[in-house]
DNA sequence: GTAGGGTTAG
């Protein structure tokens, strides 16, 4: 700012020896409030060299520490190979610069060079060169490290111990990570925080909620970032009643009026189907950021209610809040679920020939518009989009075409898409289930064989479908043809007399489904046995009648599921509101609010 | 003189 404004002034500091502020403070001071480009950074280095100063390790630490926060790494590895034996937290301040910018090979190699040279790491070293282990592609370096951690003492240090179980949970060791927890000396609220936002982060969201029930108990605390862990699990999880406990929780610590904690709750309800809270919440924020509108337009989106989406991103725009990718992202996605072709070029164009440098369209926009193409049958169009892209295209990109090729039944391009795919992403499950999905739903047996050979010969394993129903504050999961739930005679029985009672009605179950890009349960388990069927039954039985039957599925539903849905929230006058892997269907008295278009 | 935790999307 002082530069910017008062370039001679700061010349003429470190020459005024009649000035009131030494020069060496003058500098400090500068640096420190410095958010300068590269070129005045160099400036100021030049001088710093001129005036003899460059000595004084303190200016240059602000300098590198300066660099590092504005992401000019080769500067600053510059600045540091000119020092003359950098003293440990110098090397600290470069690994921390690296790591901040994501770059753990870079930090990786000069902590290797650090032992090299016979430089000593201490415990301020660690907590990076972890966090450096933790972002690379596999864990033998963190395992590496950790040994040295040992070797040196530090394993019994807060901030080095909280890291490596970040690092454990990251690369799936949990029974590591928690290992480390339980034989940690303090056990404070940040360590808490930590290992509950890393389970939710990756994918543990009960483990986050079993240590959020455990912190309580140990008499901890909670403070807004274990409330958004925690709400953000309860998102994941579609536990809506567990979700309005902990925002109860939120409410008696008093932390609830926190625009982070607002938007965690707003996911959470939107999570779990409940827009109608989510608006009310929303509506009642004393303040809305740019993450509390997107949540809310991608939440009418997967909600199935387009129209709400897209109005409220237009009142957006007209209370002047800037979208982001993400925003565009909703209003995309908005379009996909309900076919509207025509509208979604228009946002897609719109984002294209805005100028923004933050809204240009990224691979997650292209992969949305495919989508949209694909569904709508514009297979021929969606595929030229995709060659006219001038980014790369990326295994999600080819994917949402693959996925469209299946719902069309285009084998033809469905094989050459395949082609490109497995080039781009050989081992994700999913794809290739999809086009064993399209071979079998036009009676090509041979080929759904070779890909499941295929499949077997690389190691490839689908992911086991799975449905939950959240009753009384507790899960209860079911597998298909599940046969493990306490209740499960009484579920079999329901499941009996629902499918008598709905093909009264009309209903015919379709024994060969036609696949989306679903992930069919285990082969043999016959299709009255889904999951969500069972989770349907469970939820009958139990759930009181006043209450929609809110069940979450981790894979996308079939259709003959779907239909059956449609059928039983008919006779029995139930809402059934049901989460599969990319959007909500709400069936309501024999109609789904996807319009049967998903 | 430096250190650990949080919300949308993927």
């Amino acid at each position: 700012m002082l530069f910017k404004t008062h370039p001679s002034k700061f010349y003429s500091l470190p020459h005024t020896q009649k000035s009131s502020i030494p020069p060496i403070q003058a500098f400090t001071t500068l640096l420190k409030s410095c958010s300068s480009s590269p070129y005045q950074l160099k400036q100021i280095h030049a001088l710093l060299l001129t005036t003899g100063l460059s000595i004084k390790n303190r200016l240059i630490t602000h300098l590198l520490t300066n660099l590092t926060l504005l992401g000019h790494m080769s500067y600053a590895r510059q600045l540091f190979d000119e020092m003359h034996k950098p003293r440990t937290f110098l090397w600290n301040t470069l690994i921390k610069g690296y790591v901040k910018n994501e770059l753990p090979i870079e930090a990786a190699s000069v902590y290797r060079q650090m032992h090299l040279i016979g430089v000593r790491p201490d415990s301020f070293t660690y907590p990076f060169v972890v966090k450096a282990c933790a972002q690379l592609p596999e864990l033998w370096a963190g395992g590496a490290v950790h040994v040295h951690v040992v070797k040196y003492g530090l394993e019994f240090v807060s901030m080095v111990r909280t890291e490596l179980m970040i690092m454990y949970v990251k690369f799936g060791e949990m029974g590591l990570a928690e290992f480390l927890f339980g034989s940690m000396v303090e056990r404070d609220v940040v360590a808490w925080n930590a290992l509950i936002a890393v389970c939710v982060q990756n994918g543990f969201a009960s483990k986050a909620l079993g240590l959020f029930h455990q912190m309580s108990l140990a008499g901890i605390k909670p403070d807004a970032v274990t409330i958004v862990s925690a709400l953000s699990a309860c998102g994941q999880l579609g536990c809506l009643e567990i979700g309005e406990e902990t925002y109860g929780v939120a409410r008696k610590e008093g932390i609830d009026c926190n625009i982070i904690v607002e938007n965690a709750r707003l996911d959470m309800y939107i999570k779990c189907g409940n827009t109608d809270m989510a608006r009310t919440l929303f509506n009642k924020m004393p303040q809305r950021n740019v993450i509390s509108w997107s949540t809310m337009i991608l939440g009418y989106a997967i909600n199935g209610e387009t129209e709400k989406a897209l109005a409220l991103f237009s009142r957006m725009k007209n209370e002047g809040v800037q979208p982001n990718y993400v925003t565009y992202l909703g209003v995309l996605s908005a379009c996909s679920h309900a076919g509207l072709v025509n509208e979604g070029w228009a946002y897609f164009n719109h984002m294209a020939q805005s100028g923004h440098k933050n809204i240009q369209p990224r691979k997650e926009h292209y992969a949305c518009m495919v989508d949209l193409l694909g569904r709508s049958g514009h297979l021929e169009e969606a595929y030229n989009f995709i060659k006219r892209m001038p980014i790369e295209p990326d295994a999600g990109v080819w994917g949402a075409l693959l996925g469209a090729c299946a719902i069309h039944h285009d084998v033809k391009l469905g094989q050459h898409v395949a082609d490109l795919l497995f080039e781009v992403a050989p081992d994700i499950a999913s794809y290739h289930v999809i086009m064993s999905n399209i071979y079998a739903a036009v009676g090509r047996w041979d080929f759904v064989d070779k890909v499941r050979l295929k499949m077997r010969k690389k190691g490839v394993k689908k992911v086991a479908g799975y449905s939950s129903v959240e009753f009384n504050s507790e899960f209860h999961f079911f597998y298909g043809g599940d046969r493990s739930h306490p209740q499960s005679a009484y579920i079999y029985e329901k499941l009996e007399v629902l499918l008598k009672q709905i093909k009264s009605i009309g209903y015919i179950p379709k024994t060969s489904s036609v696949f989306h890009d679903v992930e069919t349960e285990e082969k043999e388990v016959t299709i009255s046995t889904h999951s969500e069927k069972l989770a349907i039954a469970f939820g009958l039985i139990n759930v009181r009648p006043e209450y929609p039957i809110r069940v979450m599925k981790n894979l996308r539903t079939c259709d003959d599921c779907h239909n059956f849905s449609k059928f039983v929230s008919k006779i029995t006058m139930r809402e059934i509101i049901m989460r599969d892997k990319i959007r909500f269907h709400h069936f309501r008295n024999g109609v789904c609010s996807c319009k049967d278009f998903w």
